[in-house]
DNA sequence: TAGAGGATTGAT
DNA sequence: TCAATCCTCTAC
């Protein structure tokens, strides 16, 4: 079943991140469908200076973060990775979760070719990975995510207290403070969970 | 409009 | 540990 408008626009990204884990990731590309359990994610709110709207700076770039939840917000990183994020909360609060890691589930001979060959384990175990895997780059971006070209469903997997690891957001030094906020949510022992 | 730098990855 | 690589933002 695909998670519906309203879980999106829930107010606390920090709920909508931990929730996240356990569901699944969807893509159909040209009628080809592949997918993942998502496990790991981060939240970013224009409150802490992670996010690229930090202080509620608007650019180009970021619009789509300050549109209503349930929204997929995608950019380059470094000049060669798309990482995919999932707009939270209503319109006009820039939210988002930035989905890091995913288990494969469905289409893993399609990861594979287009990710070339490697390992299982290594096929969608972090954000600029899981991005190529699944097919998805920037022209992705602002997609609502219960159309048919990509969207997320809850497959009934649960994510118990203790299966649930909580801890610092990776890659955000410049941060300061709000560097040390426990913000990233992932599933512990899983294989695929990056680093 | 030019220059600096980045929510990463993979090879060395 | 470091280079690849190019878009985005900022400042001139």
């Amino acid at each position: 079943m695909k998670l519906e408008p309203s879980f999106y626009y829930r107010k606390n990204v920090t709920t909508v991140a931990r929730d996240l884990l356990g569901k699944a990731l969807i893509t159909n590309v040209k009628g080809q469908i592949s997918s993942g359990i998502i496990v790991e994610t981060e939240a970013y709110s224009w409150k802490e200076r992670g996010c690229h709207a930090y202080n509620g700076r608007k650019t180009q770039r970021n619009e789509v973060m300050f549109g209503a939840g349930g929204k997929a917000y995608v950019y380059l990183c470094y000049g060669m990775h798309h990482l995919f994020n999932v707009v939270t909360n209503r319109e006009g609060i820039a939210e988002a979760v930035l989905v890091r890691a995913v288990e494969p589930l469905e289409g893993i001979d399609l990861m594979r070719k287009r990710r070339g060959d490697v390992h299982a384990h290594q096929l969608t175990s972090g954000p600029g990975k899981l991005t190529r895997a699944l097919g998805i780059d920037r022209s992705w971006n602002g997609k609502v995510l219960w159309n048919d070209d990509v969207w997320l469903e809850d497959i009934g997997r649960k994510v118990s207290g203790k299966q649930l690891e909580v801890s610092k957001r990776i890659g955000i030094d410049y941060a300061g403070e709000d560097a040390n906020l426990l913000w990233r949510f992932s599933i512990r022992d899983n294989k695929w969970v990056s680093r």
